[in-house]
DNA sequence: CCTTATCTTGAACATACATTCAAGATAAGG
DNA sequence: CCTTATCTTGAATGTATGTTCAAGATAAGG
């Protein structure tokens, strides 16, 4: 008997980053072999090939976010105020220089729609899981009376979810930071409006 | 001598739902060599490389896109309505089995970030035109007092962008239209309050 | 109507890719 | 300490990819 050498977490954080930095049909097995270290052997009898090696990394990068999220919400601060700490979170992933320029899953999901539908299916319910995560919150700041809405919690989720794939994108279009920052503070503006 | 046989425009926009429906790499000279009804040959005479033929498929999109926008916002409306019309027309396109689901320009920007320098510029100077271009008219409903704001015009056009990528990145992950239809209205609510 | 320049055709090419596999190495069990 | 099961290694394989090119076809000019 002998057990695997390998550390799963950092061949899954090291593919994650080629993932989101390449893209999905672009990052070579050469590129995630030298990444993570490993050989295709290795590789292919740990998750099977290049599809399963993505999803177990897109699960890791679910795992690092939701602890990332859970650790932001858990502090003692108001909801409201977490929430927007989190929208400057965000902007700062989104200039140029970081580790996690990208969301793993709305990029992966925009370069894979179309062509591989079981893929797709993945990502949407980790992008629908992390949309019930901002209701969640959402409905605890109203529980709360930390601002009245018109709009129920689940509408506000939806409208902020796509405030947050919308200042990604932008950010592909402009780096400037004072740009993205201002669309963070109008976005929490429109919220609790 | 002797003159080309395609249609040009025909090329290009066969080859812009291709780009759009499998993304850049996975968009093969086999399948845009099918779409085209064109040989190899010709490709690379008319185009240079794949390349070549997507930066002029995009070339192409850009003026379809631009057609329909001054047509939608030369008609005798206020701005406000058409823009709000506008919204629906995206939300429409957003949905599944519409020919242009996606935005070719976020979607291979997103892509070939990280990949191709050359083709991202392009595709930031085409999508920093559509913001501009959504500025003017933000602009002229502010000179027409169709409403008033804290806001510029360029600040209220980086807003209504960012909701734009937002509302189409979100129809990857949710195709019911009322909650797309409903984005789009919460979108312009932001936008004129 | 012949010439010539240019376009079309499609087979051929080199490369890059994902994947396989057999040989070698190594940790656990008795 | 030997056995055996399992992991590691890396060369090899087949396929798919983007691209080239020489031969054939065809429109314009004189």
């Amino acid at each position: 008997m002998r057990t695997a050498e390998f550390d799963t977490e950092f061949v899954l954080r090291k593919a994650m980053h080629a993932f989101m930095q390449y893209g999905y049909a672009k990052t070579s097995m050469q590129k995630l072999k030298e990444v993570t270290h490993l050989h295709p052997g290795s590789i292919y009898a740990a998750y099977g090939n290049k599809k399963g090696l993505f999803l177990a990394a897109t699960e890791q990068y679910q795992k690092d976010r939701n602890q990332q999220f859970t650790a932001l919400f858990n502090d003692q601060q108001s909801i409201l105020s977490t929430l927007k700490h989190y929208l400057t979170v965000i902007v700062d992933e989104c200039i140029e220089g970081e580790v996690a320029k990208v969301c793993l899953l709305t990029k992966s999901i925009s370069e894979v729609e179309g062509n591989d539908p079981q893929i797709c299916t993945v990502l949407r319910g980790n992008l629908n899981a992390y949309e019930h995560a901002l209701a969640e919150q959402l409905q605890k700041a109203l529980d709360n009376n930390e601002f009245v809405s018109s709009k129920s919690a689940q509408q506000l989720a939806r409208f902020l979810v796509m405030g947050i794939y919308g200042i990604r994108t932008y950010a592909l279009t402009n780096q400037d930071p004072k740009s993205l920052q201002q669309l963070a503070d109008d976005l929490f503006a429109a919220l609790v409006n």
